[in-house]
This record gives structure tokens, C-alpha cells and sequence, in this order.
RNA sequence: GGCCCGUUCGUCUAGGGGUUAGGACGCGUCCCUUUCACGGACGAAACACGAGUUCGAUUCUCGUACGGGCUACCA
């Protein structure tokens, strides 16, 4: 058990986009599987038929590919020794049956034939009678209609007339239940707190709750690493592990922190979320609602996954900005921790500048040049990524270059009215129409040389820098901000840049 | 309600019986600078509360409060 090859798994439902929470776990498990040299596998657990959703499973498939965190084994990504992947597949070979067969004839397992009126009913008595916890438990199945409660007679007259029927786990009343969390240690549970999971559906799917247990097992699973949502269902798991004989085998448990909404309150969620929460854009074809995602809102999956790496975990020795190499090689169950974690967009938006630093502007130049196209030009790839150059240190996501740089393409139509109001006269009308003179003449468009020619003519007229600099960056770009102002006309190049000068000049009132 | 899990600056976190409680984001001030940004310097900012154990608790134990999760023939 202790030298069993490590062997995880990423078990998401195909019921929507994986957001956020989806992602870290996925990540953590490849973080997991790659620094022991182990497996790393997608499973499908599609055994909710009511639930799919179109599109799911594709999605899944295209958002672990864009995090870079690639299965090595499962659906969309190759099978391996214990293919299919999918539990809707797996289902065909009476697996799943076969392991509930043999929990009833062990004793610990048994039909129940109740219909969902009947469960409702019973909920209602319990609740009516102010019962702490209503659930169909060592108490409850007494009265309902059960193989335990029901005569030998009675059960196998419903078997044979085809009442639907589903299996439930036979829990014991009162007996403790301890297992042990890599990240939260031992977890003491009583199995009076613990209802009669449901097992195999009336419709001969299994349940989550068998599923998982059947897959793990079959599939070699050597630890579970899932959300702390499930930690309150690892004690009747631990059970069916138990009354299969499987104790010894089953995986090690790992139960990761949520993550938290940055403000309000409860688990990340998509609804009420001013950041985006999926990965990739992501439209549900139920309700024709979209998400943005963060590789459309301009973040690199680097950044992302770095922020995704870091909550709930760390390195312990102060480093942040981690490629995913040195996530892998530093990675450890025991340095995560147990409390969730408020999402933090900002900080996110920070990481992501880190990265799109360390980019080239050829680079740059690559996601810049789809959204100047958008816009309806078409520049030389040269030319844009000199525009990411001068640009870049004021972006945090890729998609700001536009609205940063946009004035590279379009000449202003309008002037910064606070700066219009504040240097525009007849002086400095005077001035910009001897500078534009000044550098129509220049045969040297560098800004080193624009720079000199500019002060040159201010001393010349007696104009201090300060005055007229703001006022030739609004000439030149309508904004009073931007970019190096020299370097700004350099790009423009001589034609154009005269041609802004001379069209404020014959724009703007004296 | 019941059960389970948790609780260090606003947020992510390091630390851990004796520390000036460290870092990062964000925020503020200053420097650099024609602007914005980048960069740099500095600063404000935390151990939820109450008992107990101890010479000494932020650190260990127990309670309380607060937060989160679960409470389906969903995962």
C-alpha cells in the first residue's frame, strides 16, 4: 500500500462549465500525480441522466487542456489499462451491480421499495415530530417499506411484479466511525449521523456514493483528493469500503478547502460573481446564460493557475509567482491548508501582470493583433508589437491593449478638453506651428532627436518643457495620458505625426 | 435545527509556548517621471472571545461566538 504507484483522479459530473473550484481541484490532484511520478486521470461520473448537460464533457476536456493540466489517462485524453472513463459506459459491464449484489448478500445492503411520496411523507412525520435529523436510517427503515421490514414473501412478490426499487446501504446505528484526512487528520463521526445512502438507483445507475468507491477500486485509485463538500459523506464511504472488504485498499482521503466568494458569503458561485468564475467562456444551452471566461478576459493560464495553485496551498518559503515545474516539485498535501479561501480578483489581475511582463512583445503582439483587427484594421506584426512595447507596463490582461494603445490607428477627433483649456493659446499655438515646421524638416525621426528639436525650439521661444509637453501628447493622441511621448511619435512615424499636429492646429480654437 | 469542518492584517498566507508576529495583493506617503504606469523607499493594518495548562500563551486543551459545508433515487 505504502510503495502503491500514485494513481489520482479529477471526477467532475458533465452538469455545466468546471469553474473555478473545479480547476483548483483538478490542479491540486495533477500537482499530486506529478510530483510522485503517478497517474493523473479524467473520470465522467455521468451516472445523473436527469443532469446532463451538452457541451459538458467537451468543456471539461478544453479547460483542462488551456490550464495546462492535462490527464494522462481518461476521457478526451487516452485510454489506459481500465478504460472507459465515462461511469455511464462502465455501467454496461454490471460492475456496479456486482458490487451492490454483493453488499446485499452480505447483509449489509438492502431493497427498498419506497416511492418519492413516501420518502416525502416520512420526512414530513420526522420533521412534524421535531426528529433532530430526518433520514432514512436504523430507526426510519422500520417503518418503510424495505427488505428488512418487509416479509421474504411480500419482498419477493414486489421483485417479481417489477416495483421499482433502489438499494440502500444498511448503516448500523450506533458505531464509530474514525478516518483519517491527509489534511485534516482524524475525523471521528457516529453512524447514527449517517442516513442509508442510496446505492444503486431504481433506474440501475449507481449512485455517486458507489460509483466513486467501484471506479476507485477498479481503476487502482491510490488517493481522493475532492472538495471538503464531500467530507460529511466519507464516513458512510468508509463504510462501503468496510462491508465490501476493501478497507486495506481504499484510497487515501484528501479533503481540499473551498473556495470562498470574495465578499458575501458562502462557496465561489457564478451567479452573483463581478469576476469570472470558468476558465474558459462557457453557455449553458438550459438556460442560454454565459459566462465570461478568464482566458476571454485576457488572463494567461499560467497566472491563472498560479492563483488557483496558491489557494488554500504554499510553498512555505514566501514565493508567489511560480511556473508550474516549481508548483510540482514543491507541492505537498501536508502544506495545504483546512480553512477556505476567500477568491481574491485583484490579486488575480496582479499575477496575471507578472506574467504578461515576462512576455516578448512578439508575443504580445499575437493576442493584440486579433483585437486591432476587431477593430478594423490590419497592422504589420512589427508595428504592433512596437505599440506592446511602449504599452504593455501599464496592462494587466492581455485584452487592455487595445484600449491602451488604440490611438496608434486612430487619429483623435477630440482633444482632452481639462488640457485644451489649461495650454491651449495663442502662444503655444505658435509654438506647436514652429515645432511642426521643426520636425517636417527633421530627416532623423528618432524621439532622441524629436526630443532635442522640441526643447530646442521651447528654448528658443522662451516655452519651459512642462508647458507644452501635455499639450503634444493630446495633439498627437487625443488622451492625456500614455505612453512615452517621443517614442509615441516615433511609432506614429513623421507623415502621420504632422498630420495630427497640423489637424489640431486647424481644429482647435484660439 | 442537527452533524461535520474551520478561525493570524480588508484579502491570500508564513510562523508557532518567550518573535520588533514575516511576505504578497490592495491602500496611503515619498522618490523617479512631461502624463499614466513601471520601479524604488517608507507607512497604516492581524493572532475572534473566555476559561484552563504553564514561569510564560497567538501557538496546547476546553467552551463560546462567528464563518463554511452537508443534511436527494445530485454530484
Amino acid at each position: 500500500m505504502e510503495n502503491q504507484r500514485v494513481r489520482v483522479r479529477f471526477a467532475p459530473s458533465p452538469t455545466g462549465g468546471l469553474h473555478m473550484g473545479g480547476v483548483r481541484t483538478a490542479l491540486f490532484n495533477y500537482l499530486f500525480a506529478k510530483k510522485h511520478g503517478g497517474d493523473f486521470i479524467l473520470r465522467i461520473e455521468d451516472t445523473d441522466q436527469t443532469r446532463f448537460v451538452e457541451g459538458a464533457e467537451e468543456y471539461i476536456i478544453n479547460a483542462l487542456k488551456w490550464c495546462g493540466i492535462e490527464p494522462n489517462e481518461g476521457v478526451g485524453f487516452g485510454d489506459g489499462p481500465y478504460a472507459p472513463y465515462r461511469q455511464s459506459e462502465r455501467k454496461a459491464s454490471g460492475i456496479y451491480q456486482k458490487y451492490a449484489d454483493q453488499l446485499i448478500a452480505s447483509g449489509h445492503a438492502y431493497y427498498a421499495f419506497d416511492s418519492s411520496e413516501e420518502l416525502d411523507a416520512m420526512r414530513k412525520r420526522l420533521e412534524a415530530a421535531k426528529v433532530a435529523a430526518p433520514q432514512y436510517n436504523a430507526v426510519t427503515r422500520q417503518n418503510m417499506r424495505n427488505s428488512i421490514s418487509l416479509s421474504e414473501d411480500e419482498v419477493k412478490r414486489l421483485m417479481e411484479e417489477k416495483h421499482p426499487y433502489v438499494i440502500r446501504l444498511k448503516v448500523p446505528r450506533n458505531e464509530e466511525i474514525r478516518f483519517h484526512d491527509i489534511i485534516r487528520g482524524w475525523v471521528v463521526v457516529n453512524s447514527g449521523q449517517v442516513d442509508d445512502k442510496v446505492l444503486l438507483k431504481s433506474d440501475g445507475m449507481p449512485t455517486y456514493h458507489l460509483a466513486h468507491i467501484v471506479d476507485d477500486i477498479e481503476m487502482k485509485i491510490s488517493h481522493a483528493v475532492r472538495g471538503e463538500e464531500w467530507l460529511p459523506s466519507a464516513p458512510a464511504h468508509i463504510l462501503i469500503y468496510r462491508y465490501l472488504g476493501l478497507e486495506e485498499k481504499m484510497p487515501k482521503l484528501a479533503h481540499l478547502p473551498l473556495i470562498l466568494n470574495p465578499d458575501g458569503h458562502g462557496k465561489i458561485s457564478k451567479r452573483e460573481a463581478r469576476f469570472p468564475v470558468f476558465p474558459l467562456s462557457w453557455s449553458d444551452p438550459r438556460d442560454s446564460s454565459s459566462y465570461l471566461g478568464y482566458k476571454e478576459a485576457g488572463y494567461y493560464p499560467e497566472a491563472f493557475i498560479n492563483v488557483m495553485a496558491l489557494l488554500g496551498w504554499n510553498p512555505g518559503n514566501n514565493q508567489e509567482v511560480m511556473s508550474m515545474e516549481e508548483m510540482i516539485s514543491l507541492f505537498s498535501f501536508e502544506r495545504v491548508n483546512k480553512a477556505g479561501a476567500k477568491f481574491d480578483p485583484e490579486k488575480t489581475k496582479w499575477f496575471n501582470q507578472q506574467y504578461l511582463k515576462k512576455k516578448s512583445d512578439e508575443e504580445l503582439a499575437e493576442v493584440f493583433i486579433p483585437q486591432i483587427e476587431k477593430n478594423g484594421f490590419h497592422p504589420d506584426k512589427k508595428f504592433a508589437a512596437e505599440v506592446c512595447r511602449l504599452v504593455k507596463e501599464k496592462a494587466h490582461l492581455s485584452d487592455e491593449f487595445w484600449p491602451l494603445g488604440y490611438f496608434f490607428f486612430i487619429a483623435p477627433d477630440k482633444y482632452d478638453e481639462q488640457v485644451v483649456a489649461k495650454r491651449w493659446n495663442a502662444n503655444a499655438k505658435s509654438y506647436f506651428e514652429k515645432l511642426t515646421e521643426a520636425w517636417s524638416n527633421a530627416t532623423n525621426f528618432s524621439h532622441t532627436n524629436l526630443e532635442a528639436i522640441c526643447k530646442e525650439v521651447a528654448a528658443a521661444n522662451n516655452i519651459k518643457p512642462g508647458e507644452i509637453m501635455q499639450m503634444l501628447r493630446v495633439m498627437l493622441t487625443g488622451v492625456a495620458g500614455g505612453p512615452a511621448l517621443f517614442e509615441t511619435a516615433q511609432l506614429l512615424g513623421k507623415e502621420e505625426t504632422i498630420k495630427r499636429m497640423e489637424s489640431a492646429l486647424s481644429t482647435l480654437p484660439v
